[in-house]
DNA sequence: CAAACATATCATTATATGTAGATATAATTA
DNA sequence: TAATTATATCTACATATAATGATATGTTTG
């Protein structure tokens, strides 16, 4: 079987390699959120905020519950933040390596 | 505060979500490569891997050194060969939640 | 020096993507 | 029920990006 895992690494990717998505990211790292928090705290259009959520979700990155008239935001696994982690850790350890010169 | 972590972050993120790119860090994942290795080996142009391999030089992905004719391409730093495992990692996890349906 | 080879760059074109504004849908409250 | 609030969707537009073909630069070798 030639399930190509290049193309799902890919997509996690583009889904995180915008601005705005990687800031929702973040902010839903510290807990759920709701679209109006998100666009409050991140200074977008509503609009812009919830393409963007569309997005993440189809990618399987985040995942909401709806509430009344809000909808709750939040990532799908806890996975995600570990990842966020690594990458912090990834580029504090390029910056460090290249200020050695290694 | 000089740079905003944010703007690195979503940077390197860009660098490898491109199916080519990501597929040349892959390829230079077992050994440095020239580019006509690589040109090779994914079967584009060679205009193309030379733009992508500036593209992840400019970022501080990899690095090249000349040998007569030949440059040779690898990746900067094996930080980076460990978060590309723990991505592929992450995805297994999440993949495997999904199933779980948790 | 000229030919062959390796790599880089440039110009063009096609496509993808992000954004804003308008509008639709749905839940809540007066 | 009407008004309000929260969220989603659609359209249009501007910009970014990837791919290609042609060409330039640089290196080796006959």
């Amino acid at each position: 079987m030639t399930l190509n895992l290049t193309e799902s690494k890919v997509q996690f990717l583009e889904s995180l390699a915008d601005r705005t998505r990687l800031r929702i990211v973040e902010a839903l790292r510290e807990r759920e959120k709701t679209v109006s928090q998100l666009v409050q705290e991140l200074g977008a259009t509503q609009s812009n905020i919830s393409g963007h959520l569309r997005l993440l979700k189809i990618s399987g990155i985040i995942k909401s519950r709806q509430e009344g008239k809000y909808v709750y935001y939040s990532l799908s696994s806890s996975a995600i933040a570990d990842f966020l982690t690594k990458l912090e850790d990834m580029l504090a350890v390029m910056r460090r390596e290249a200020l050695e010169g290694a």
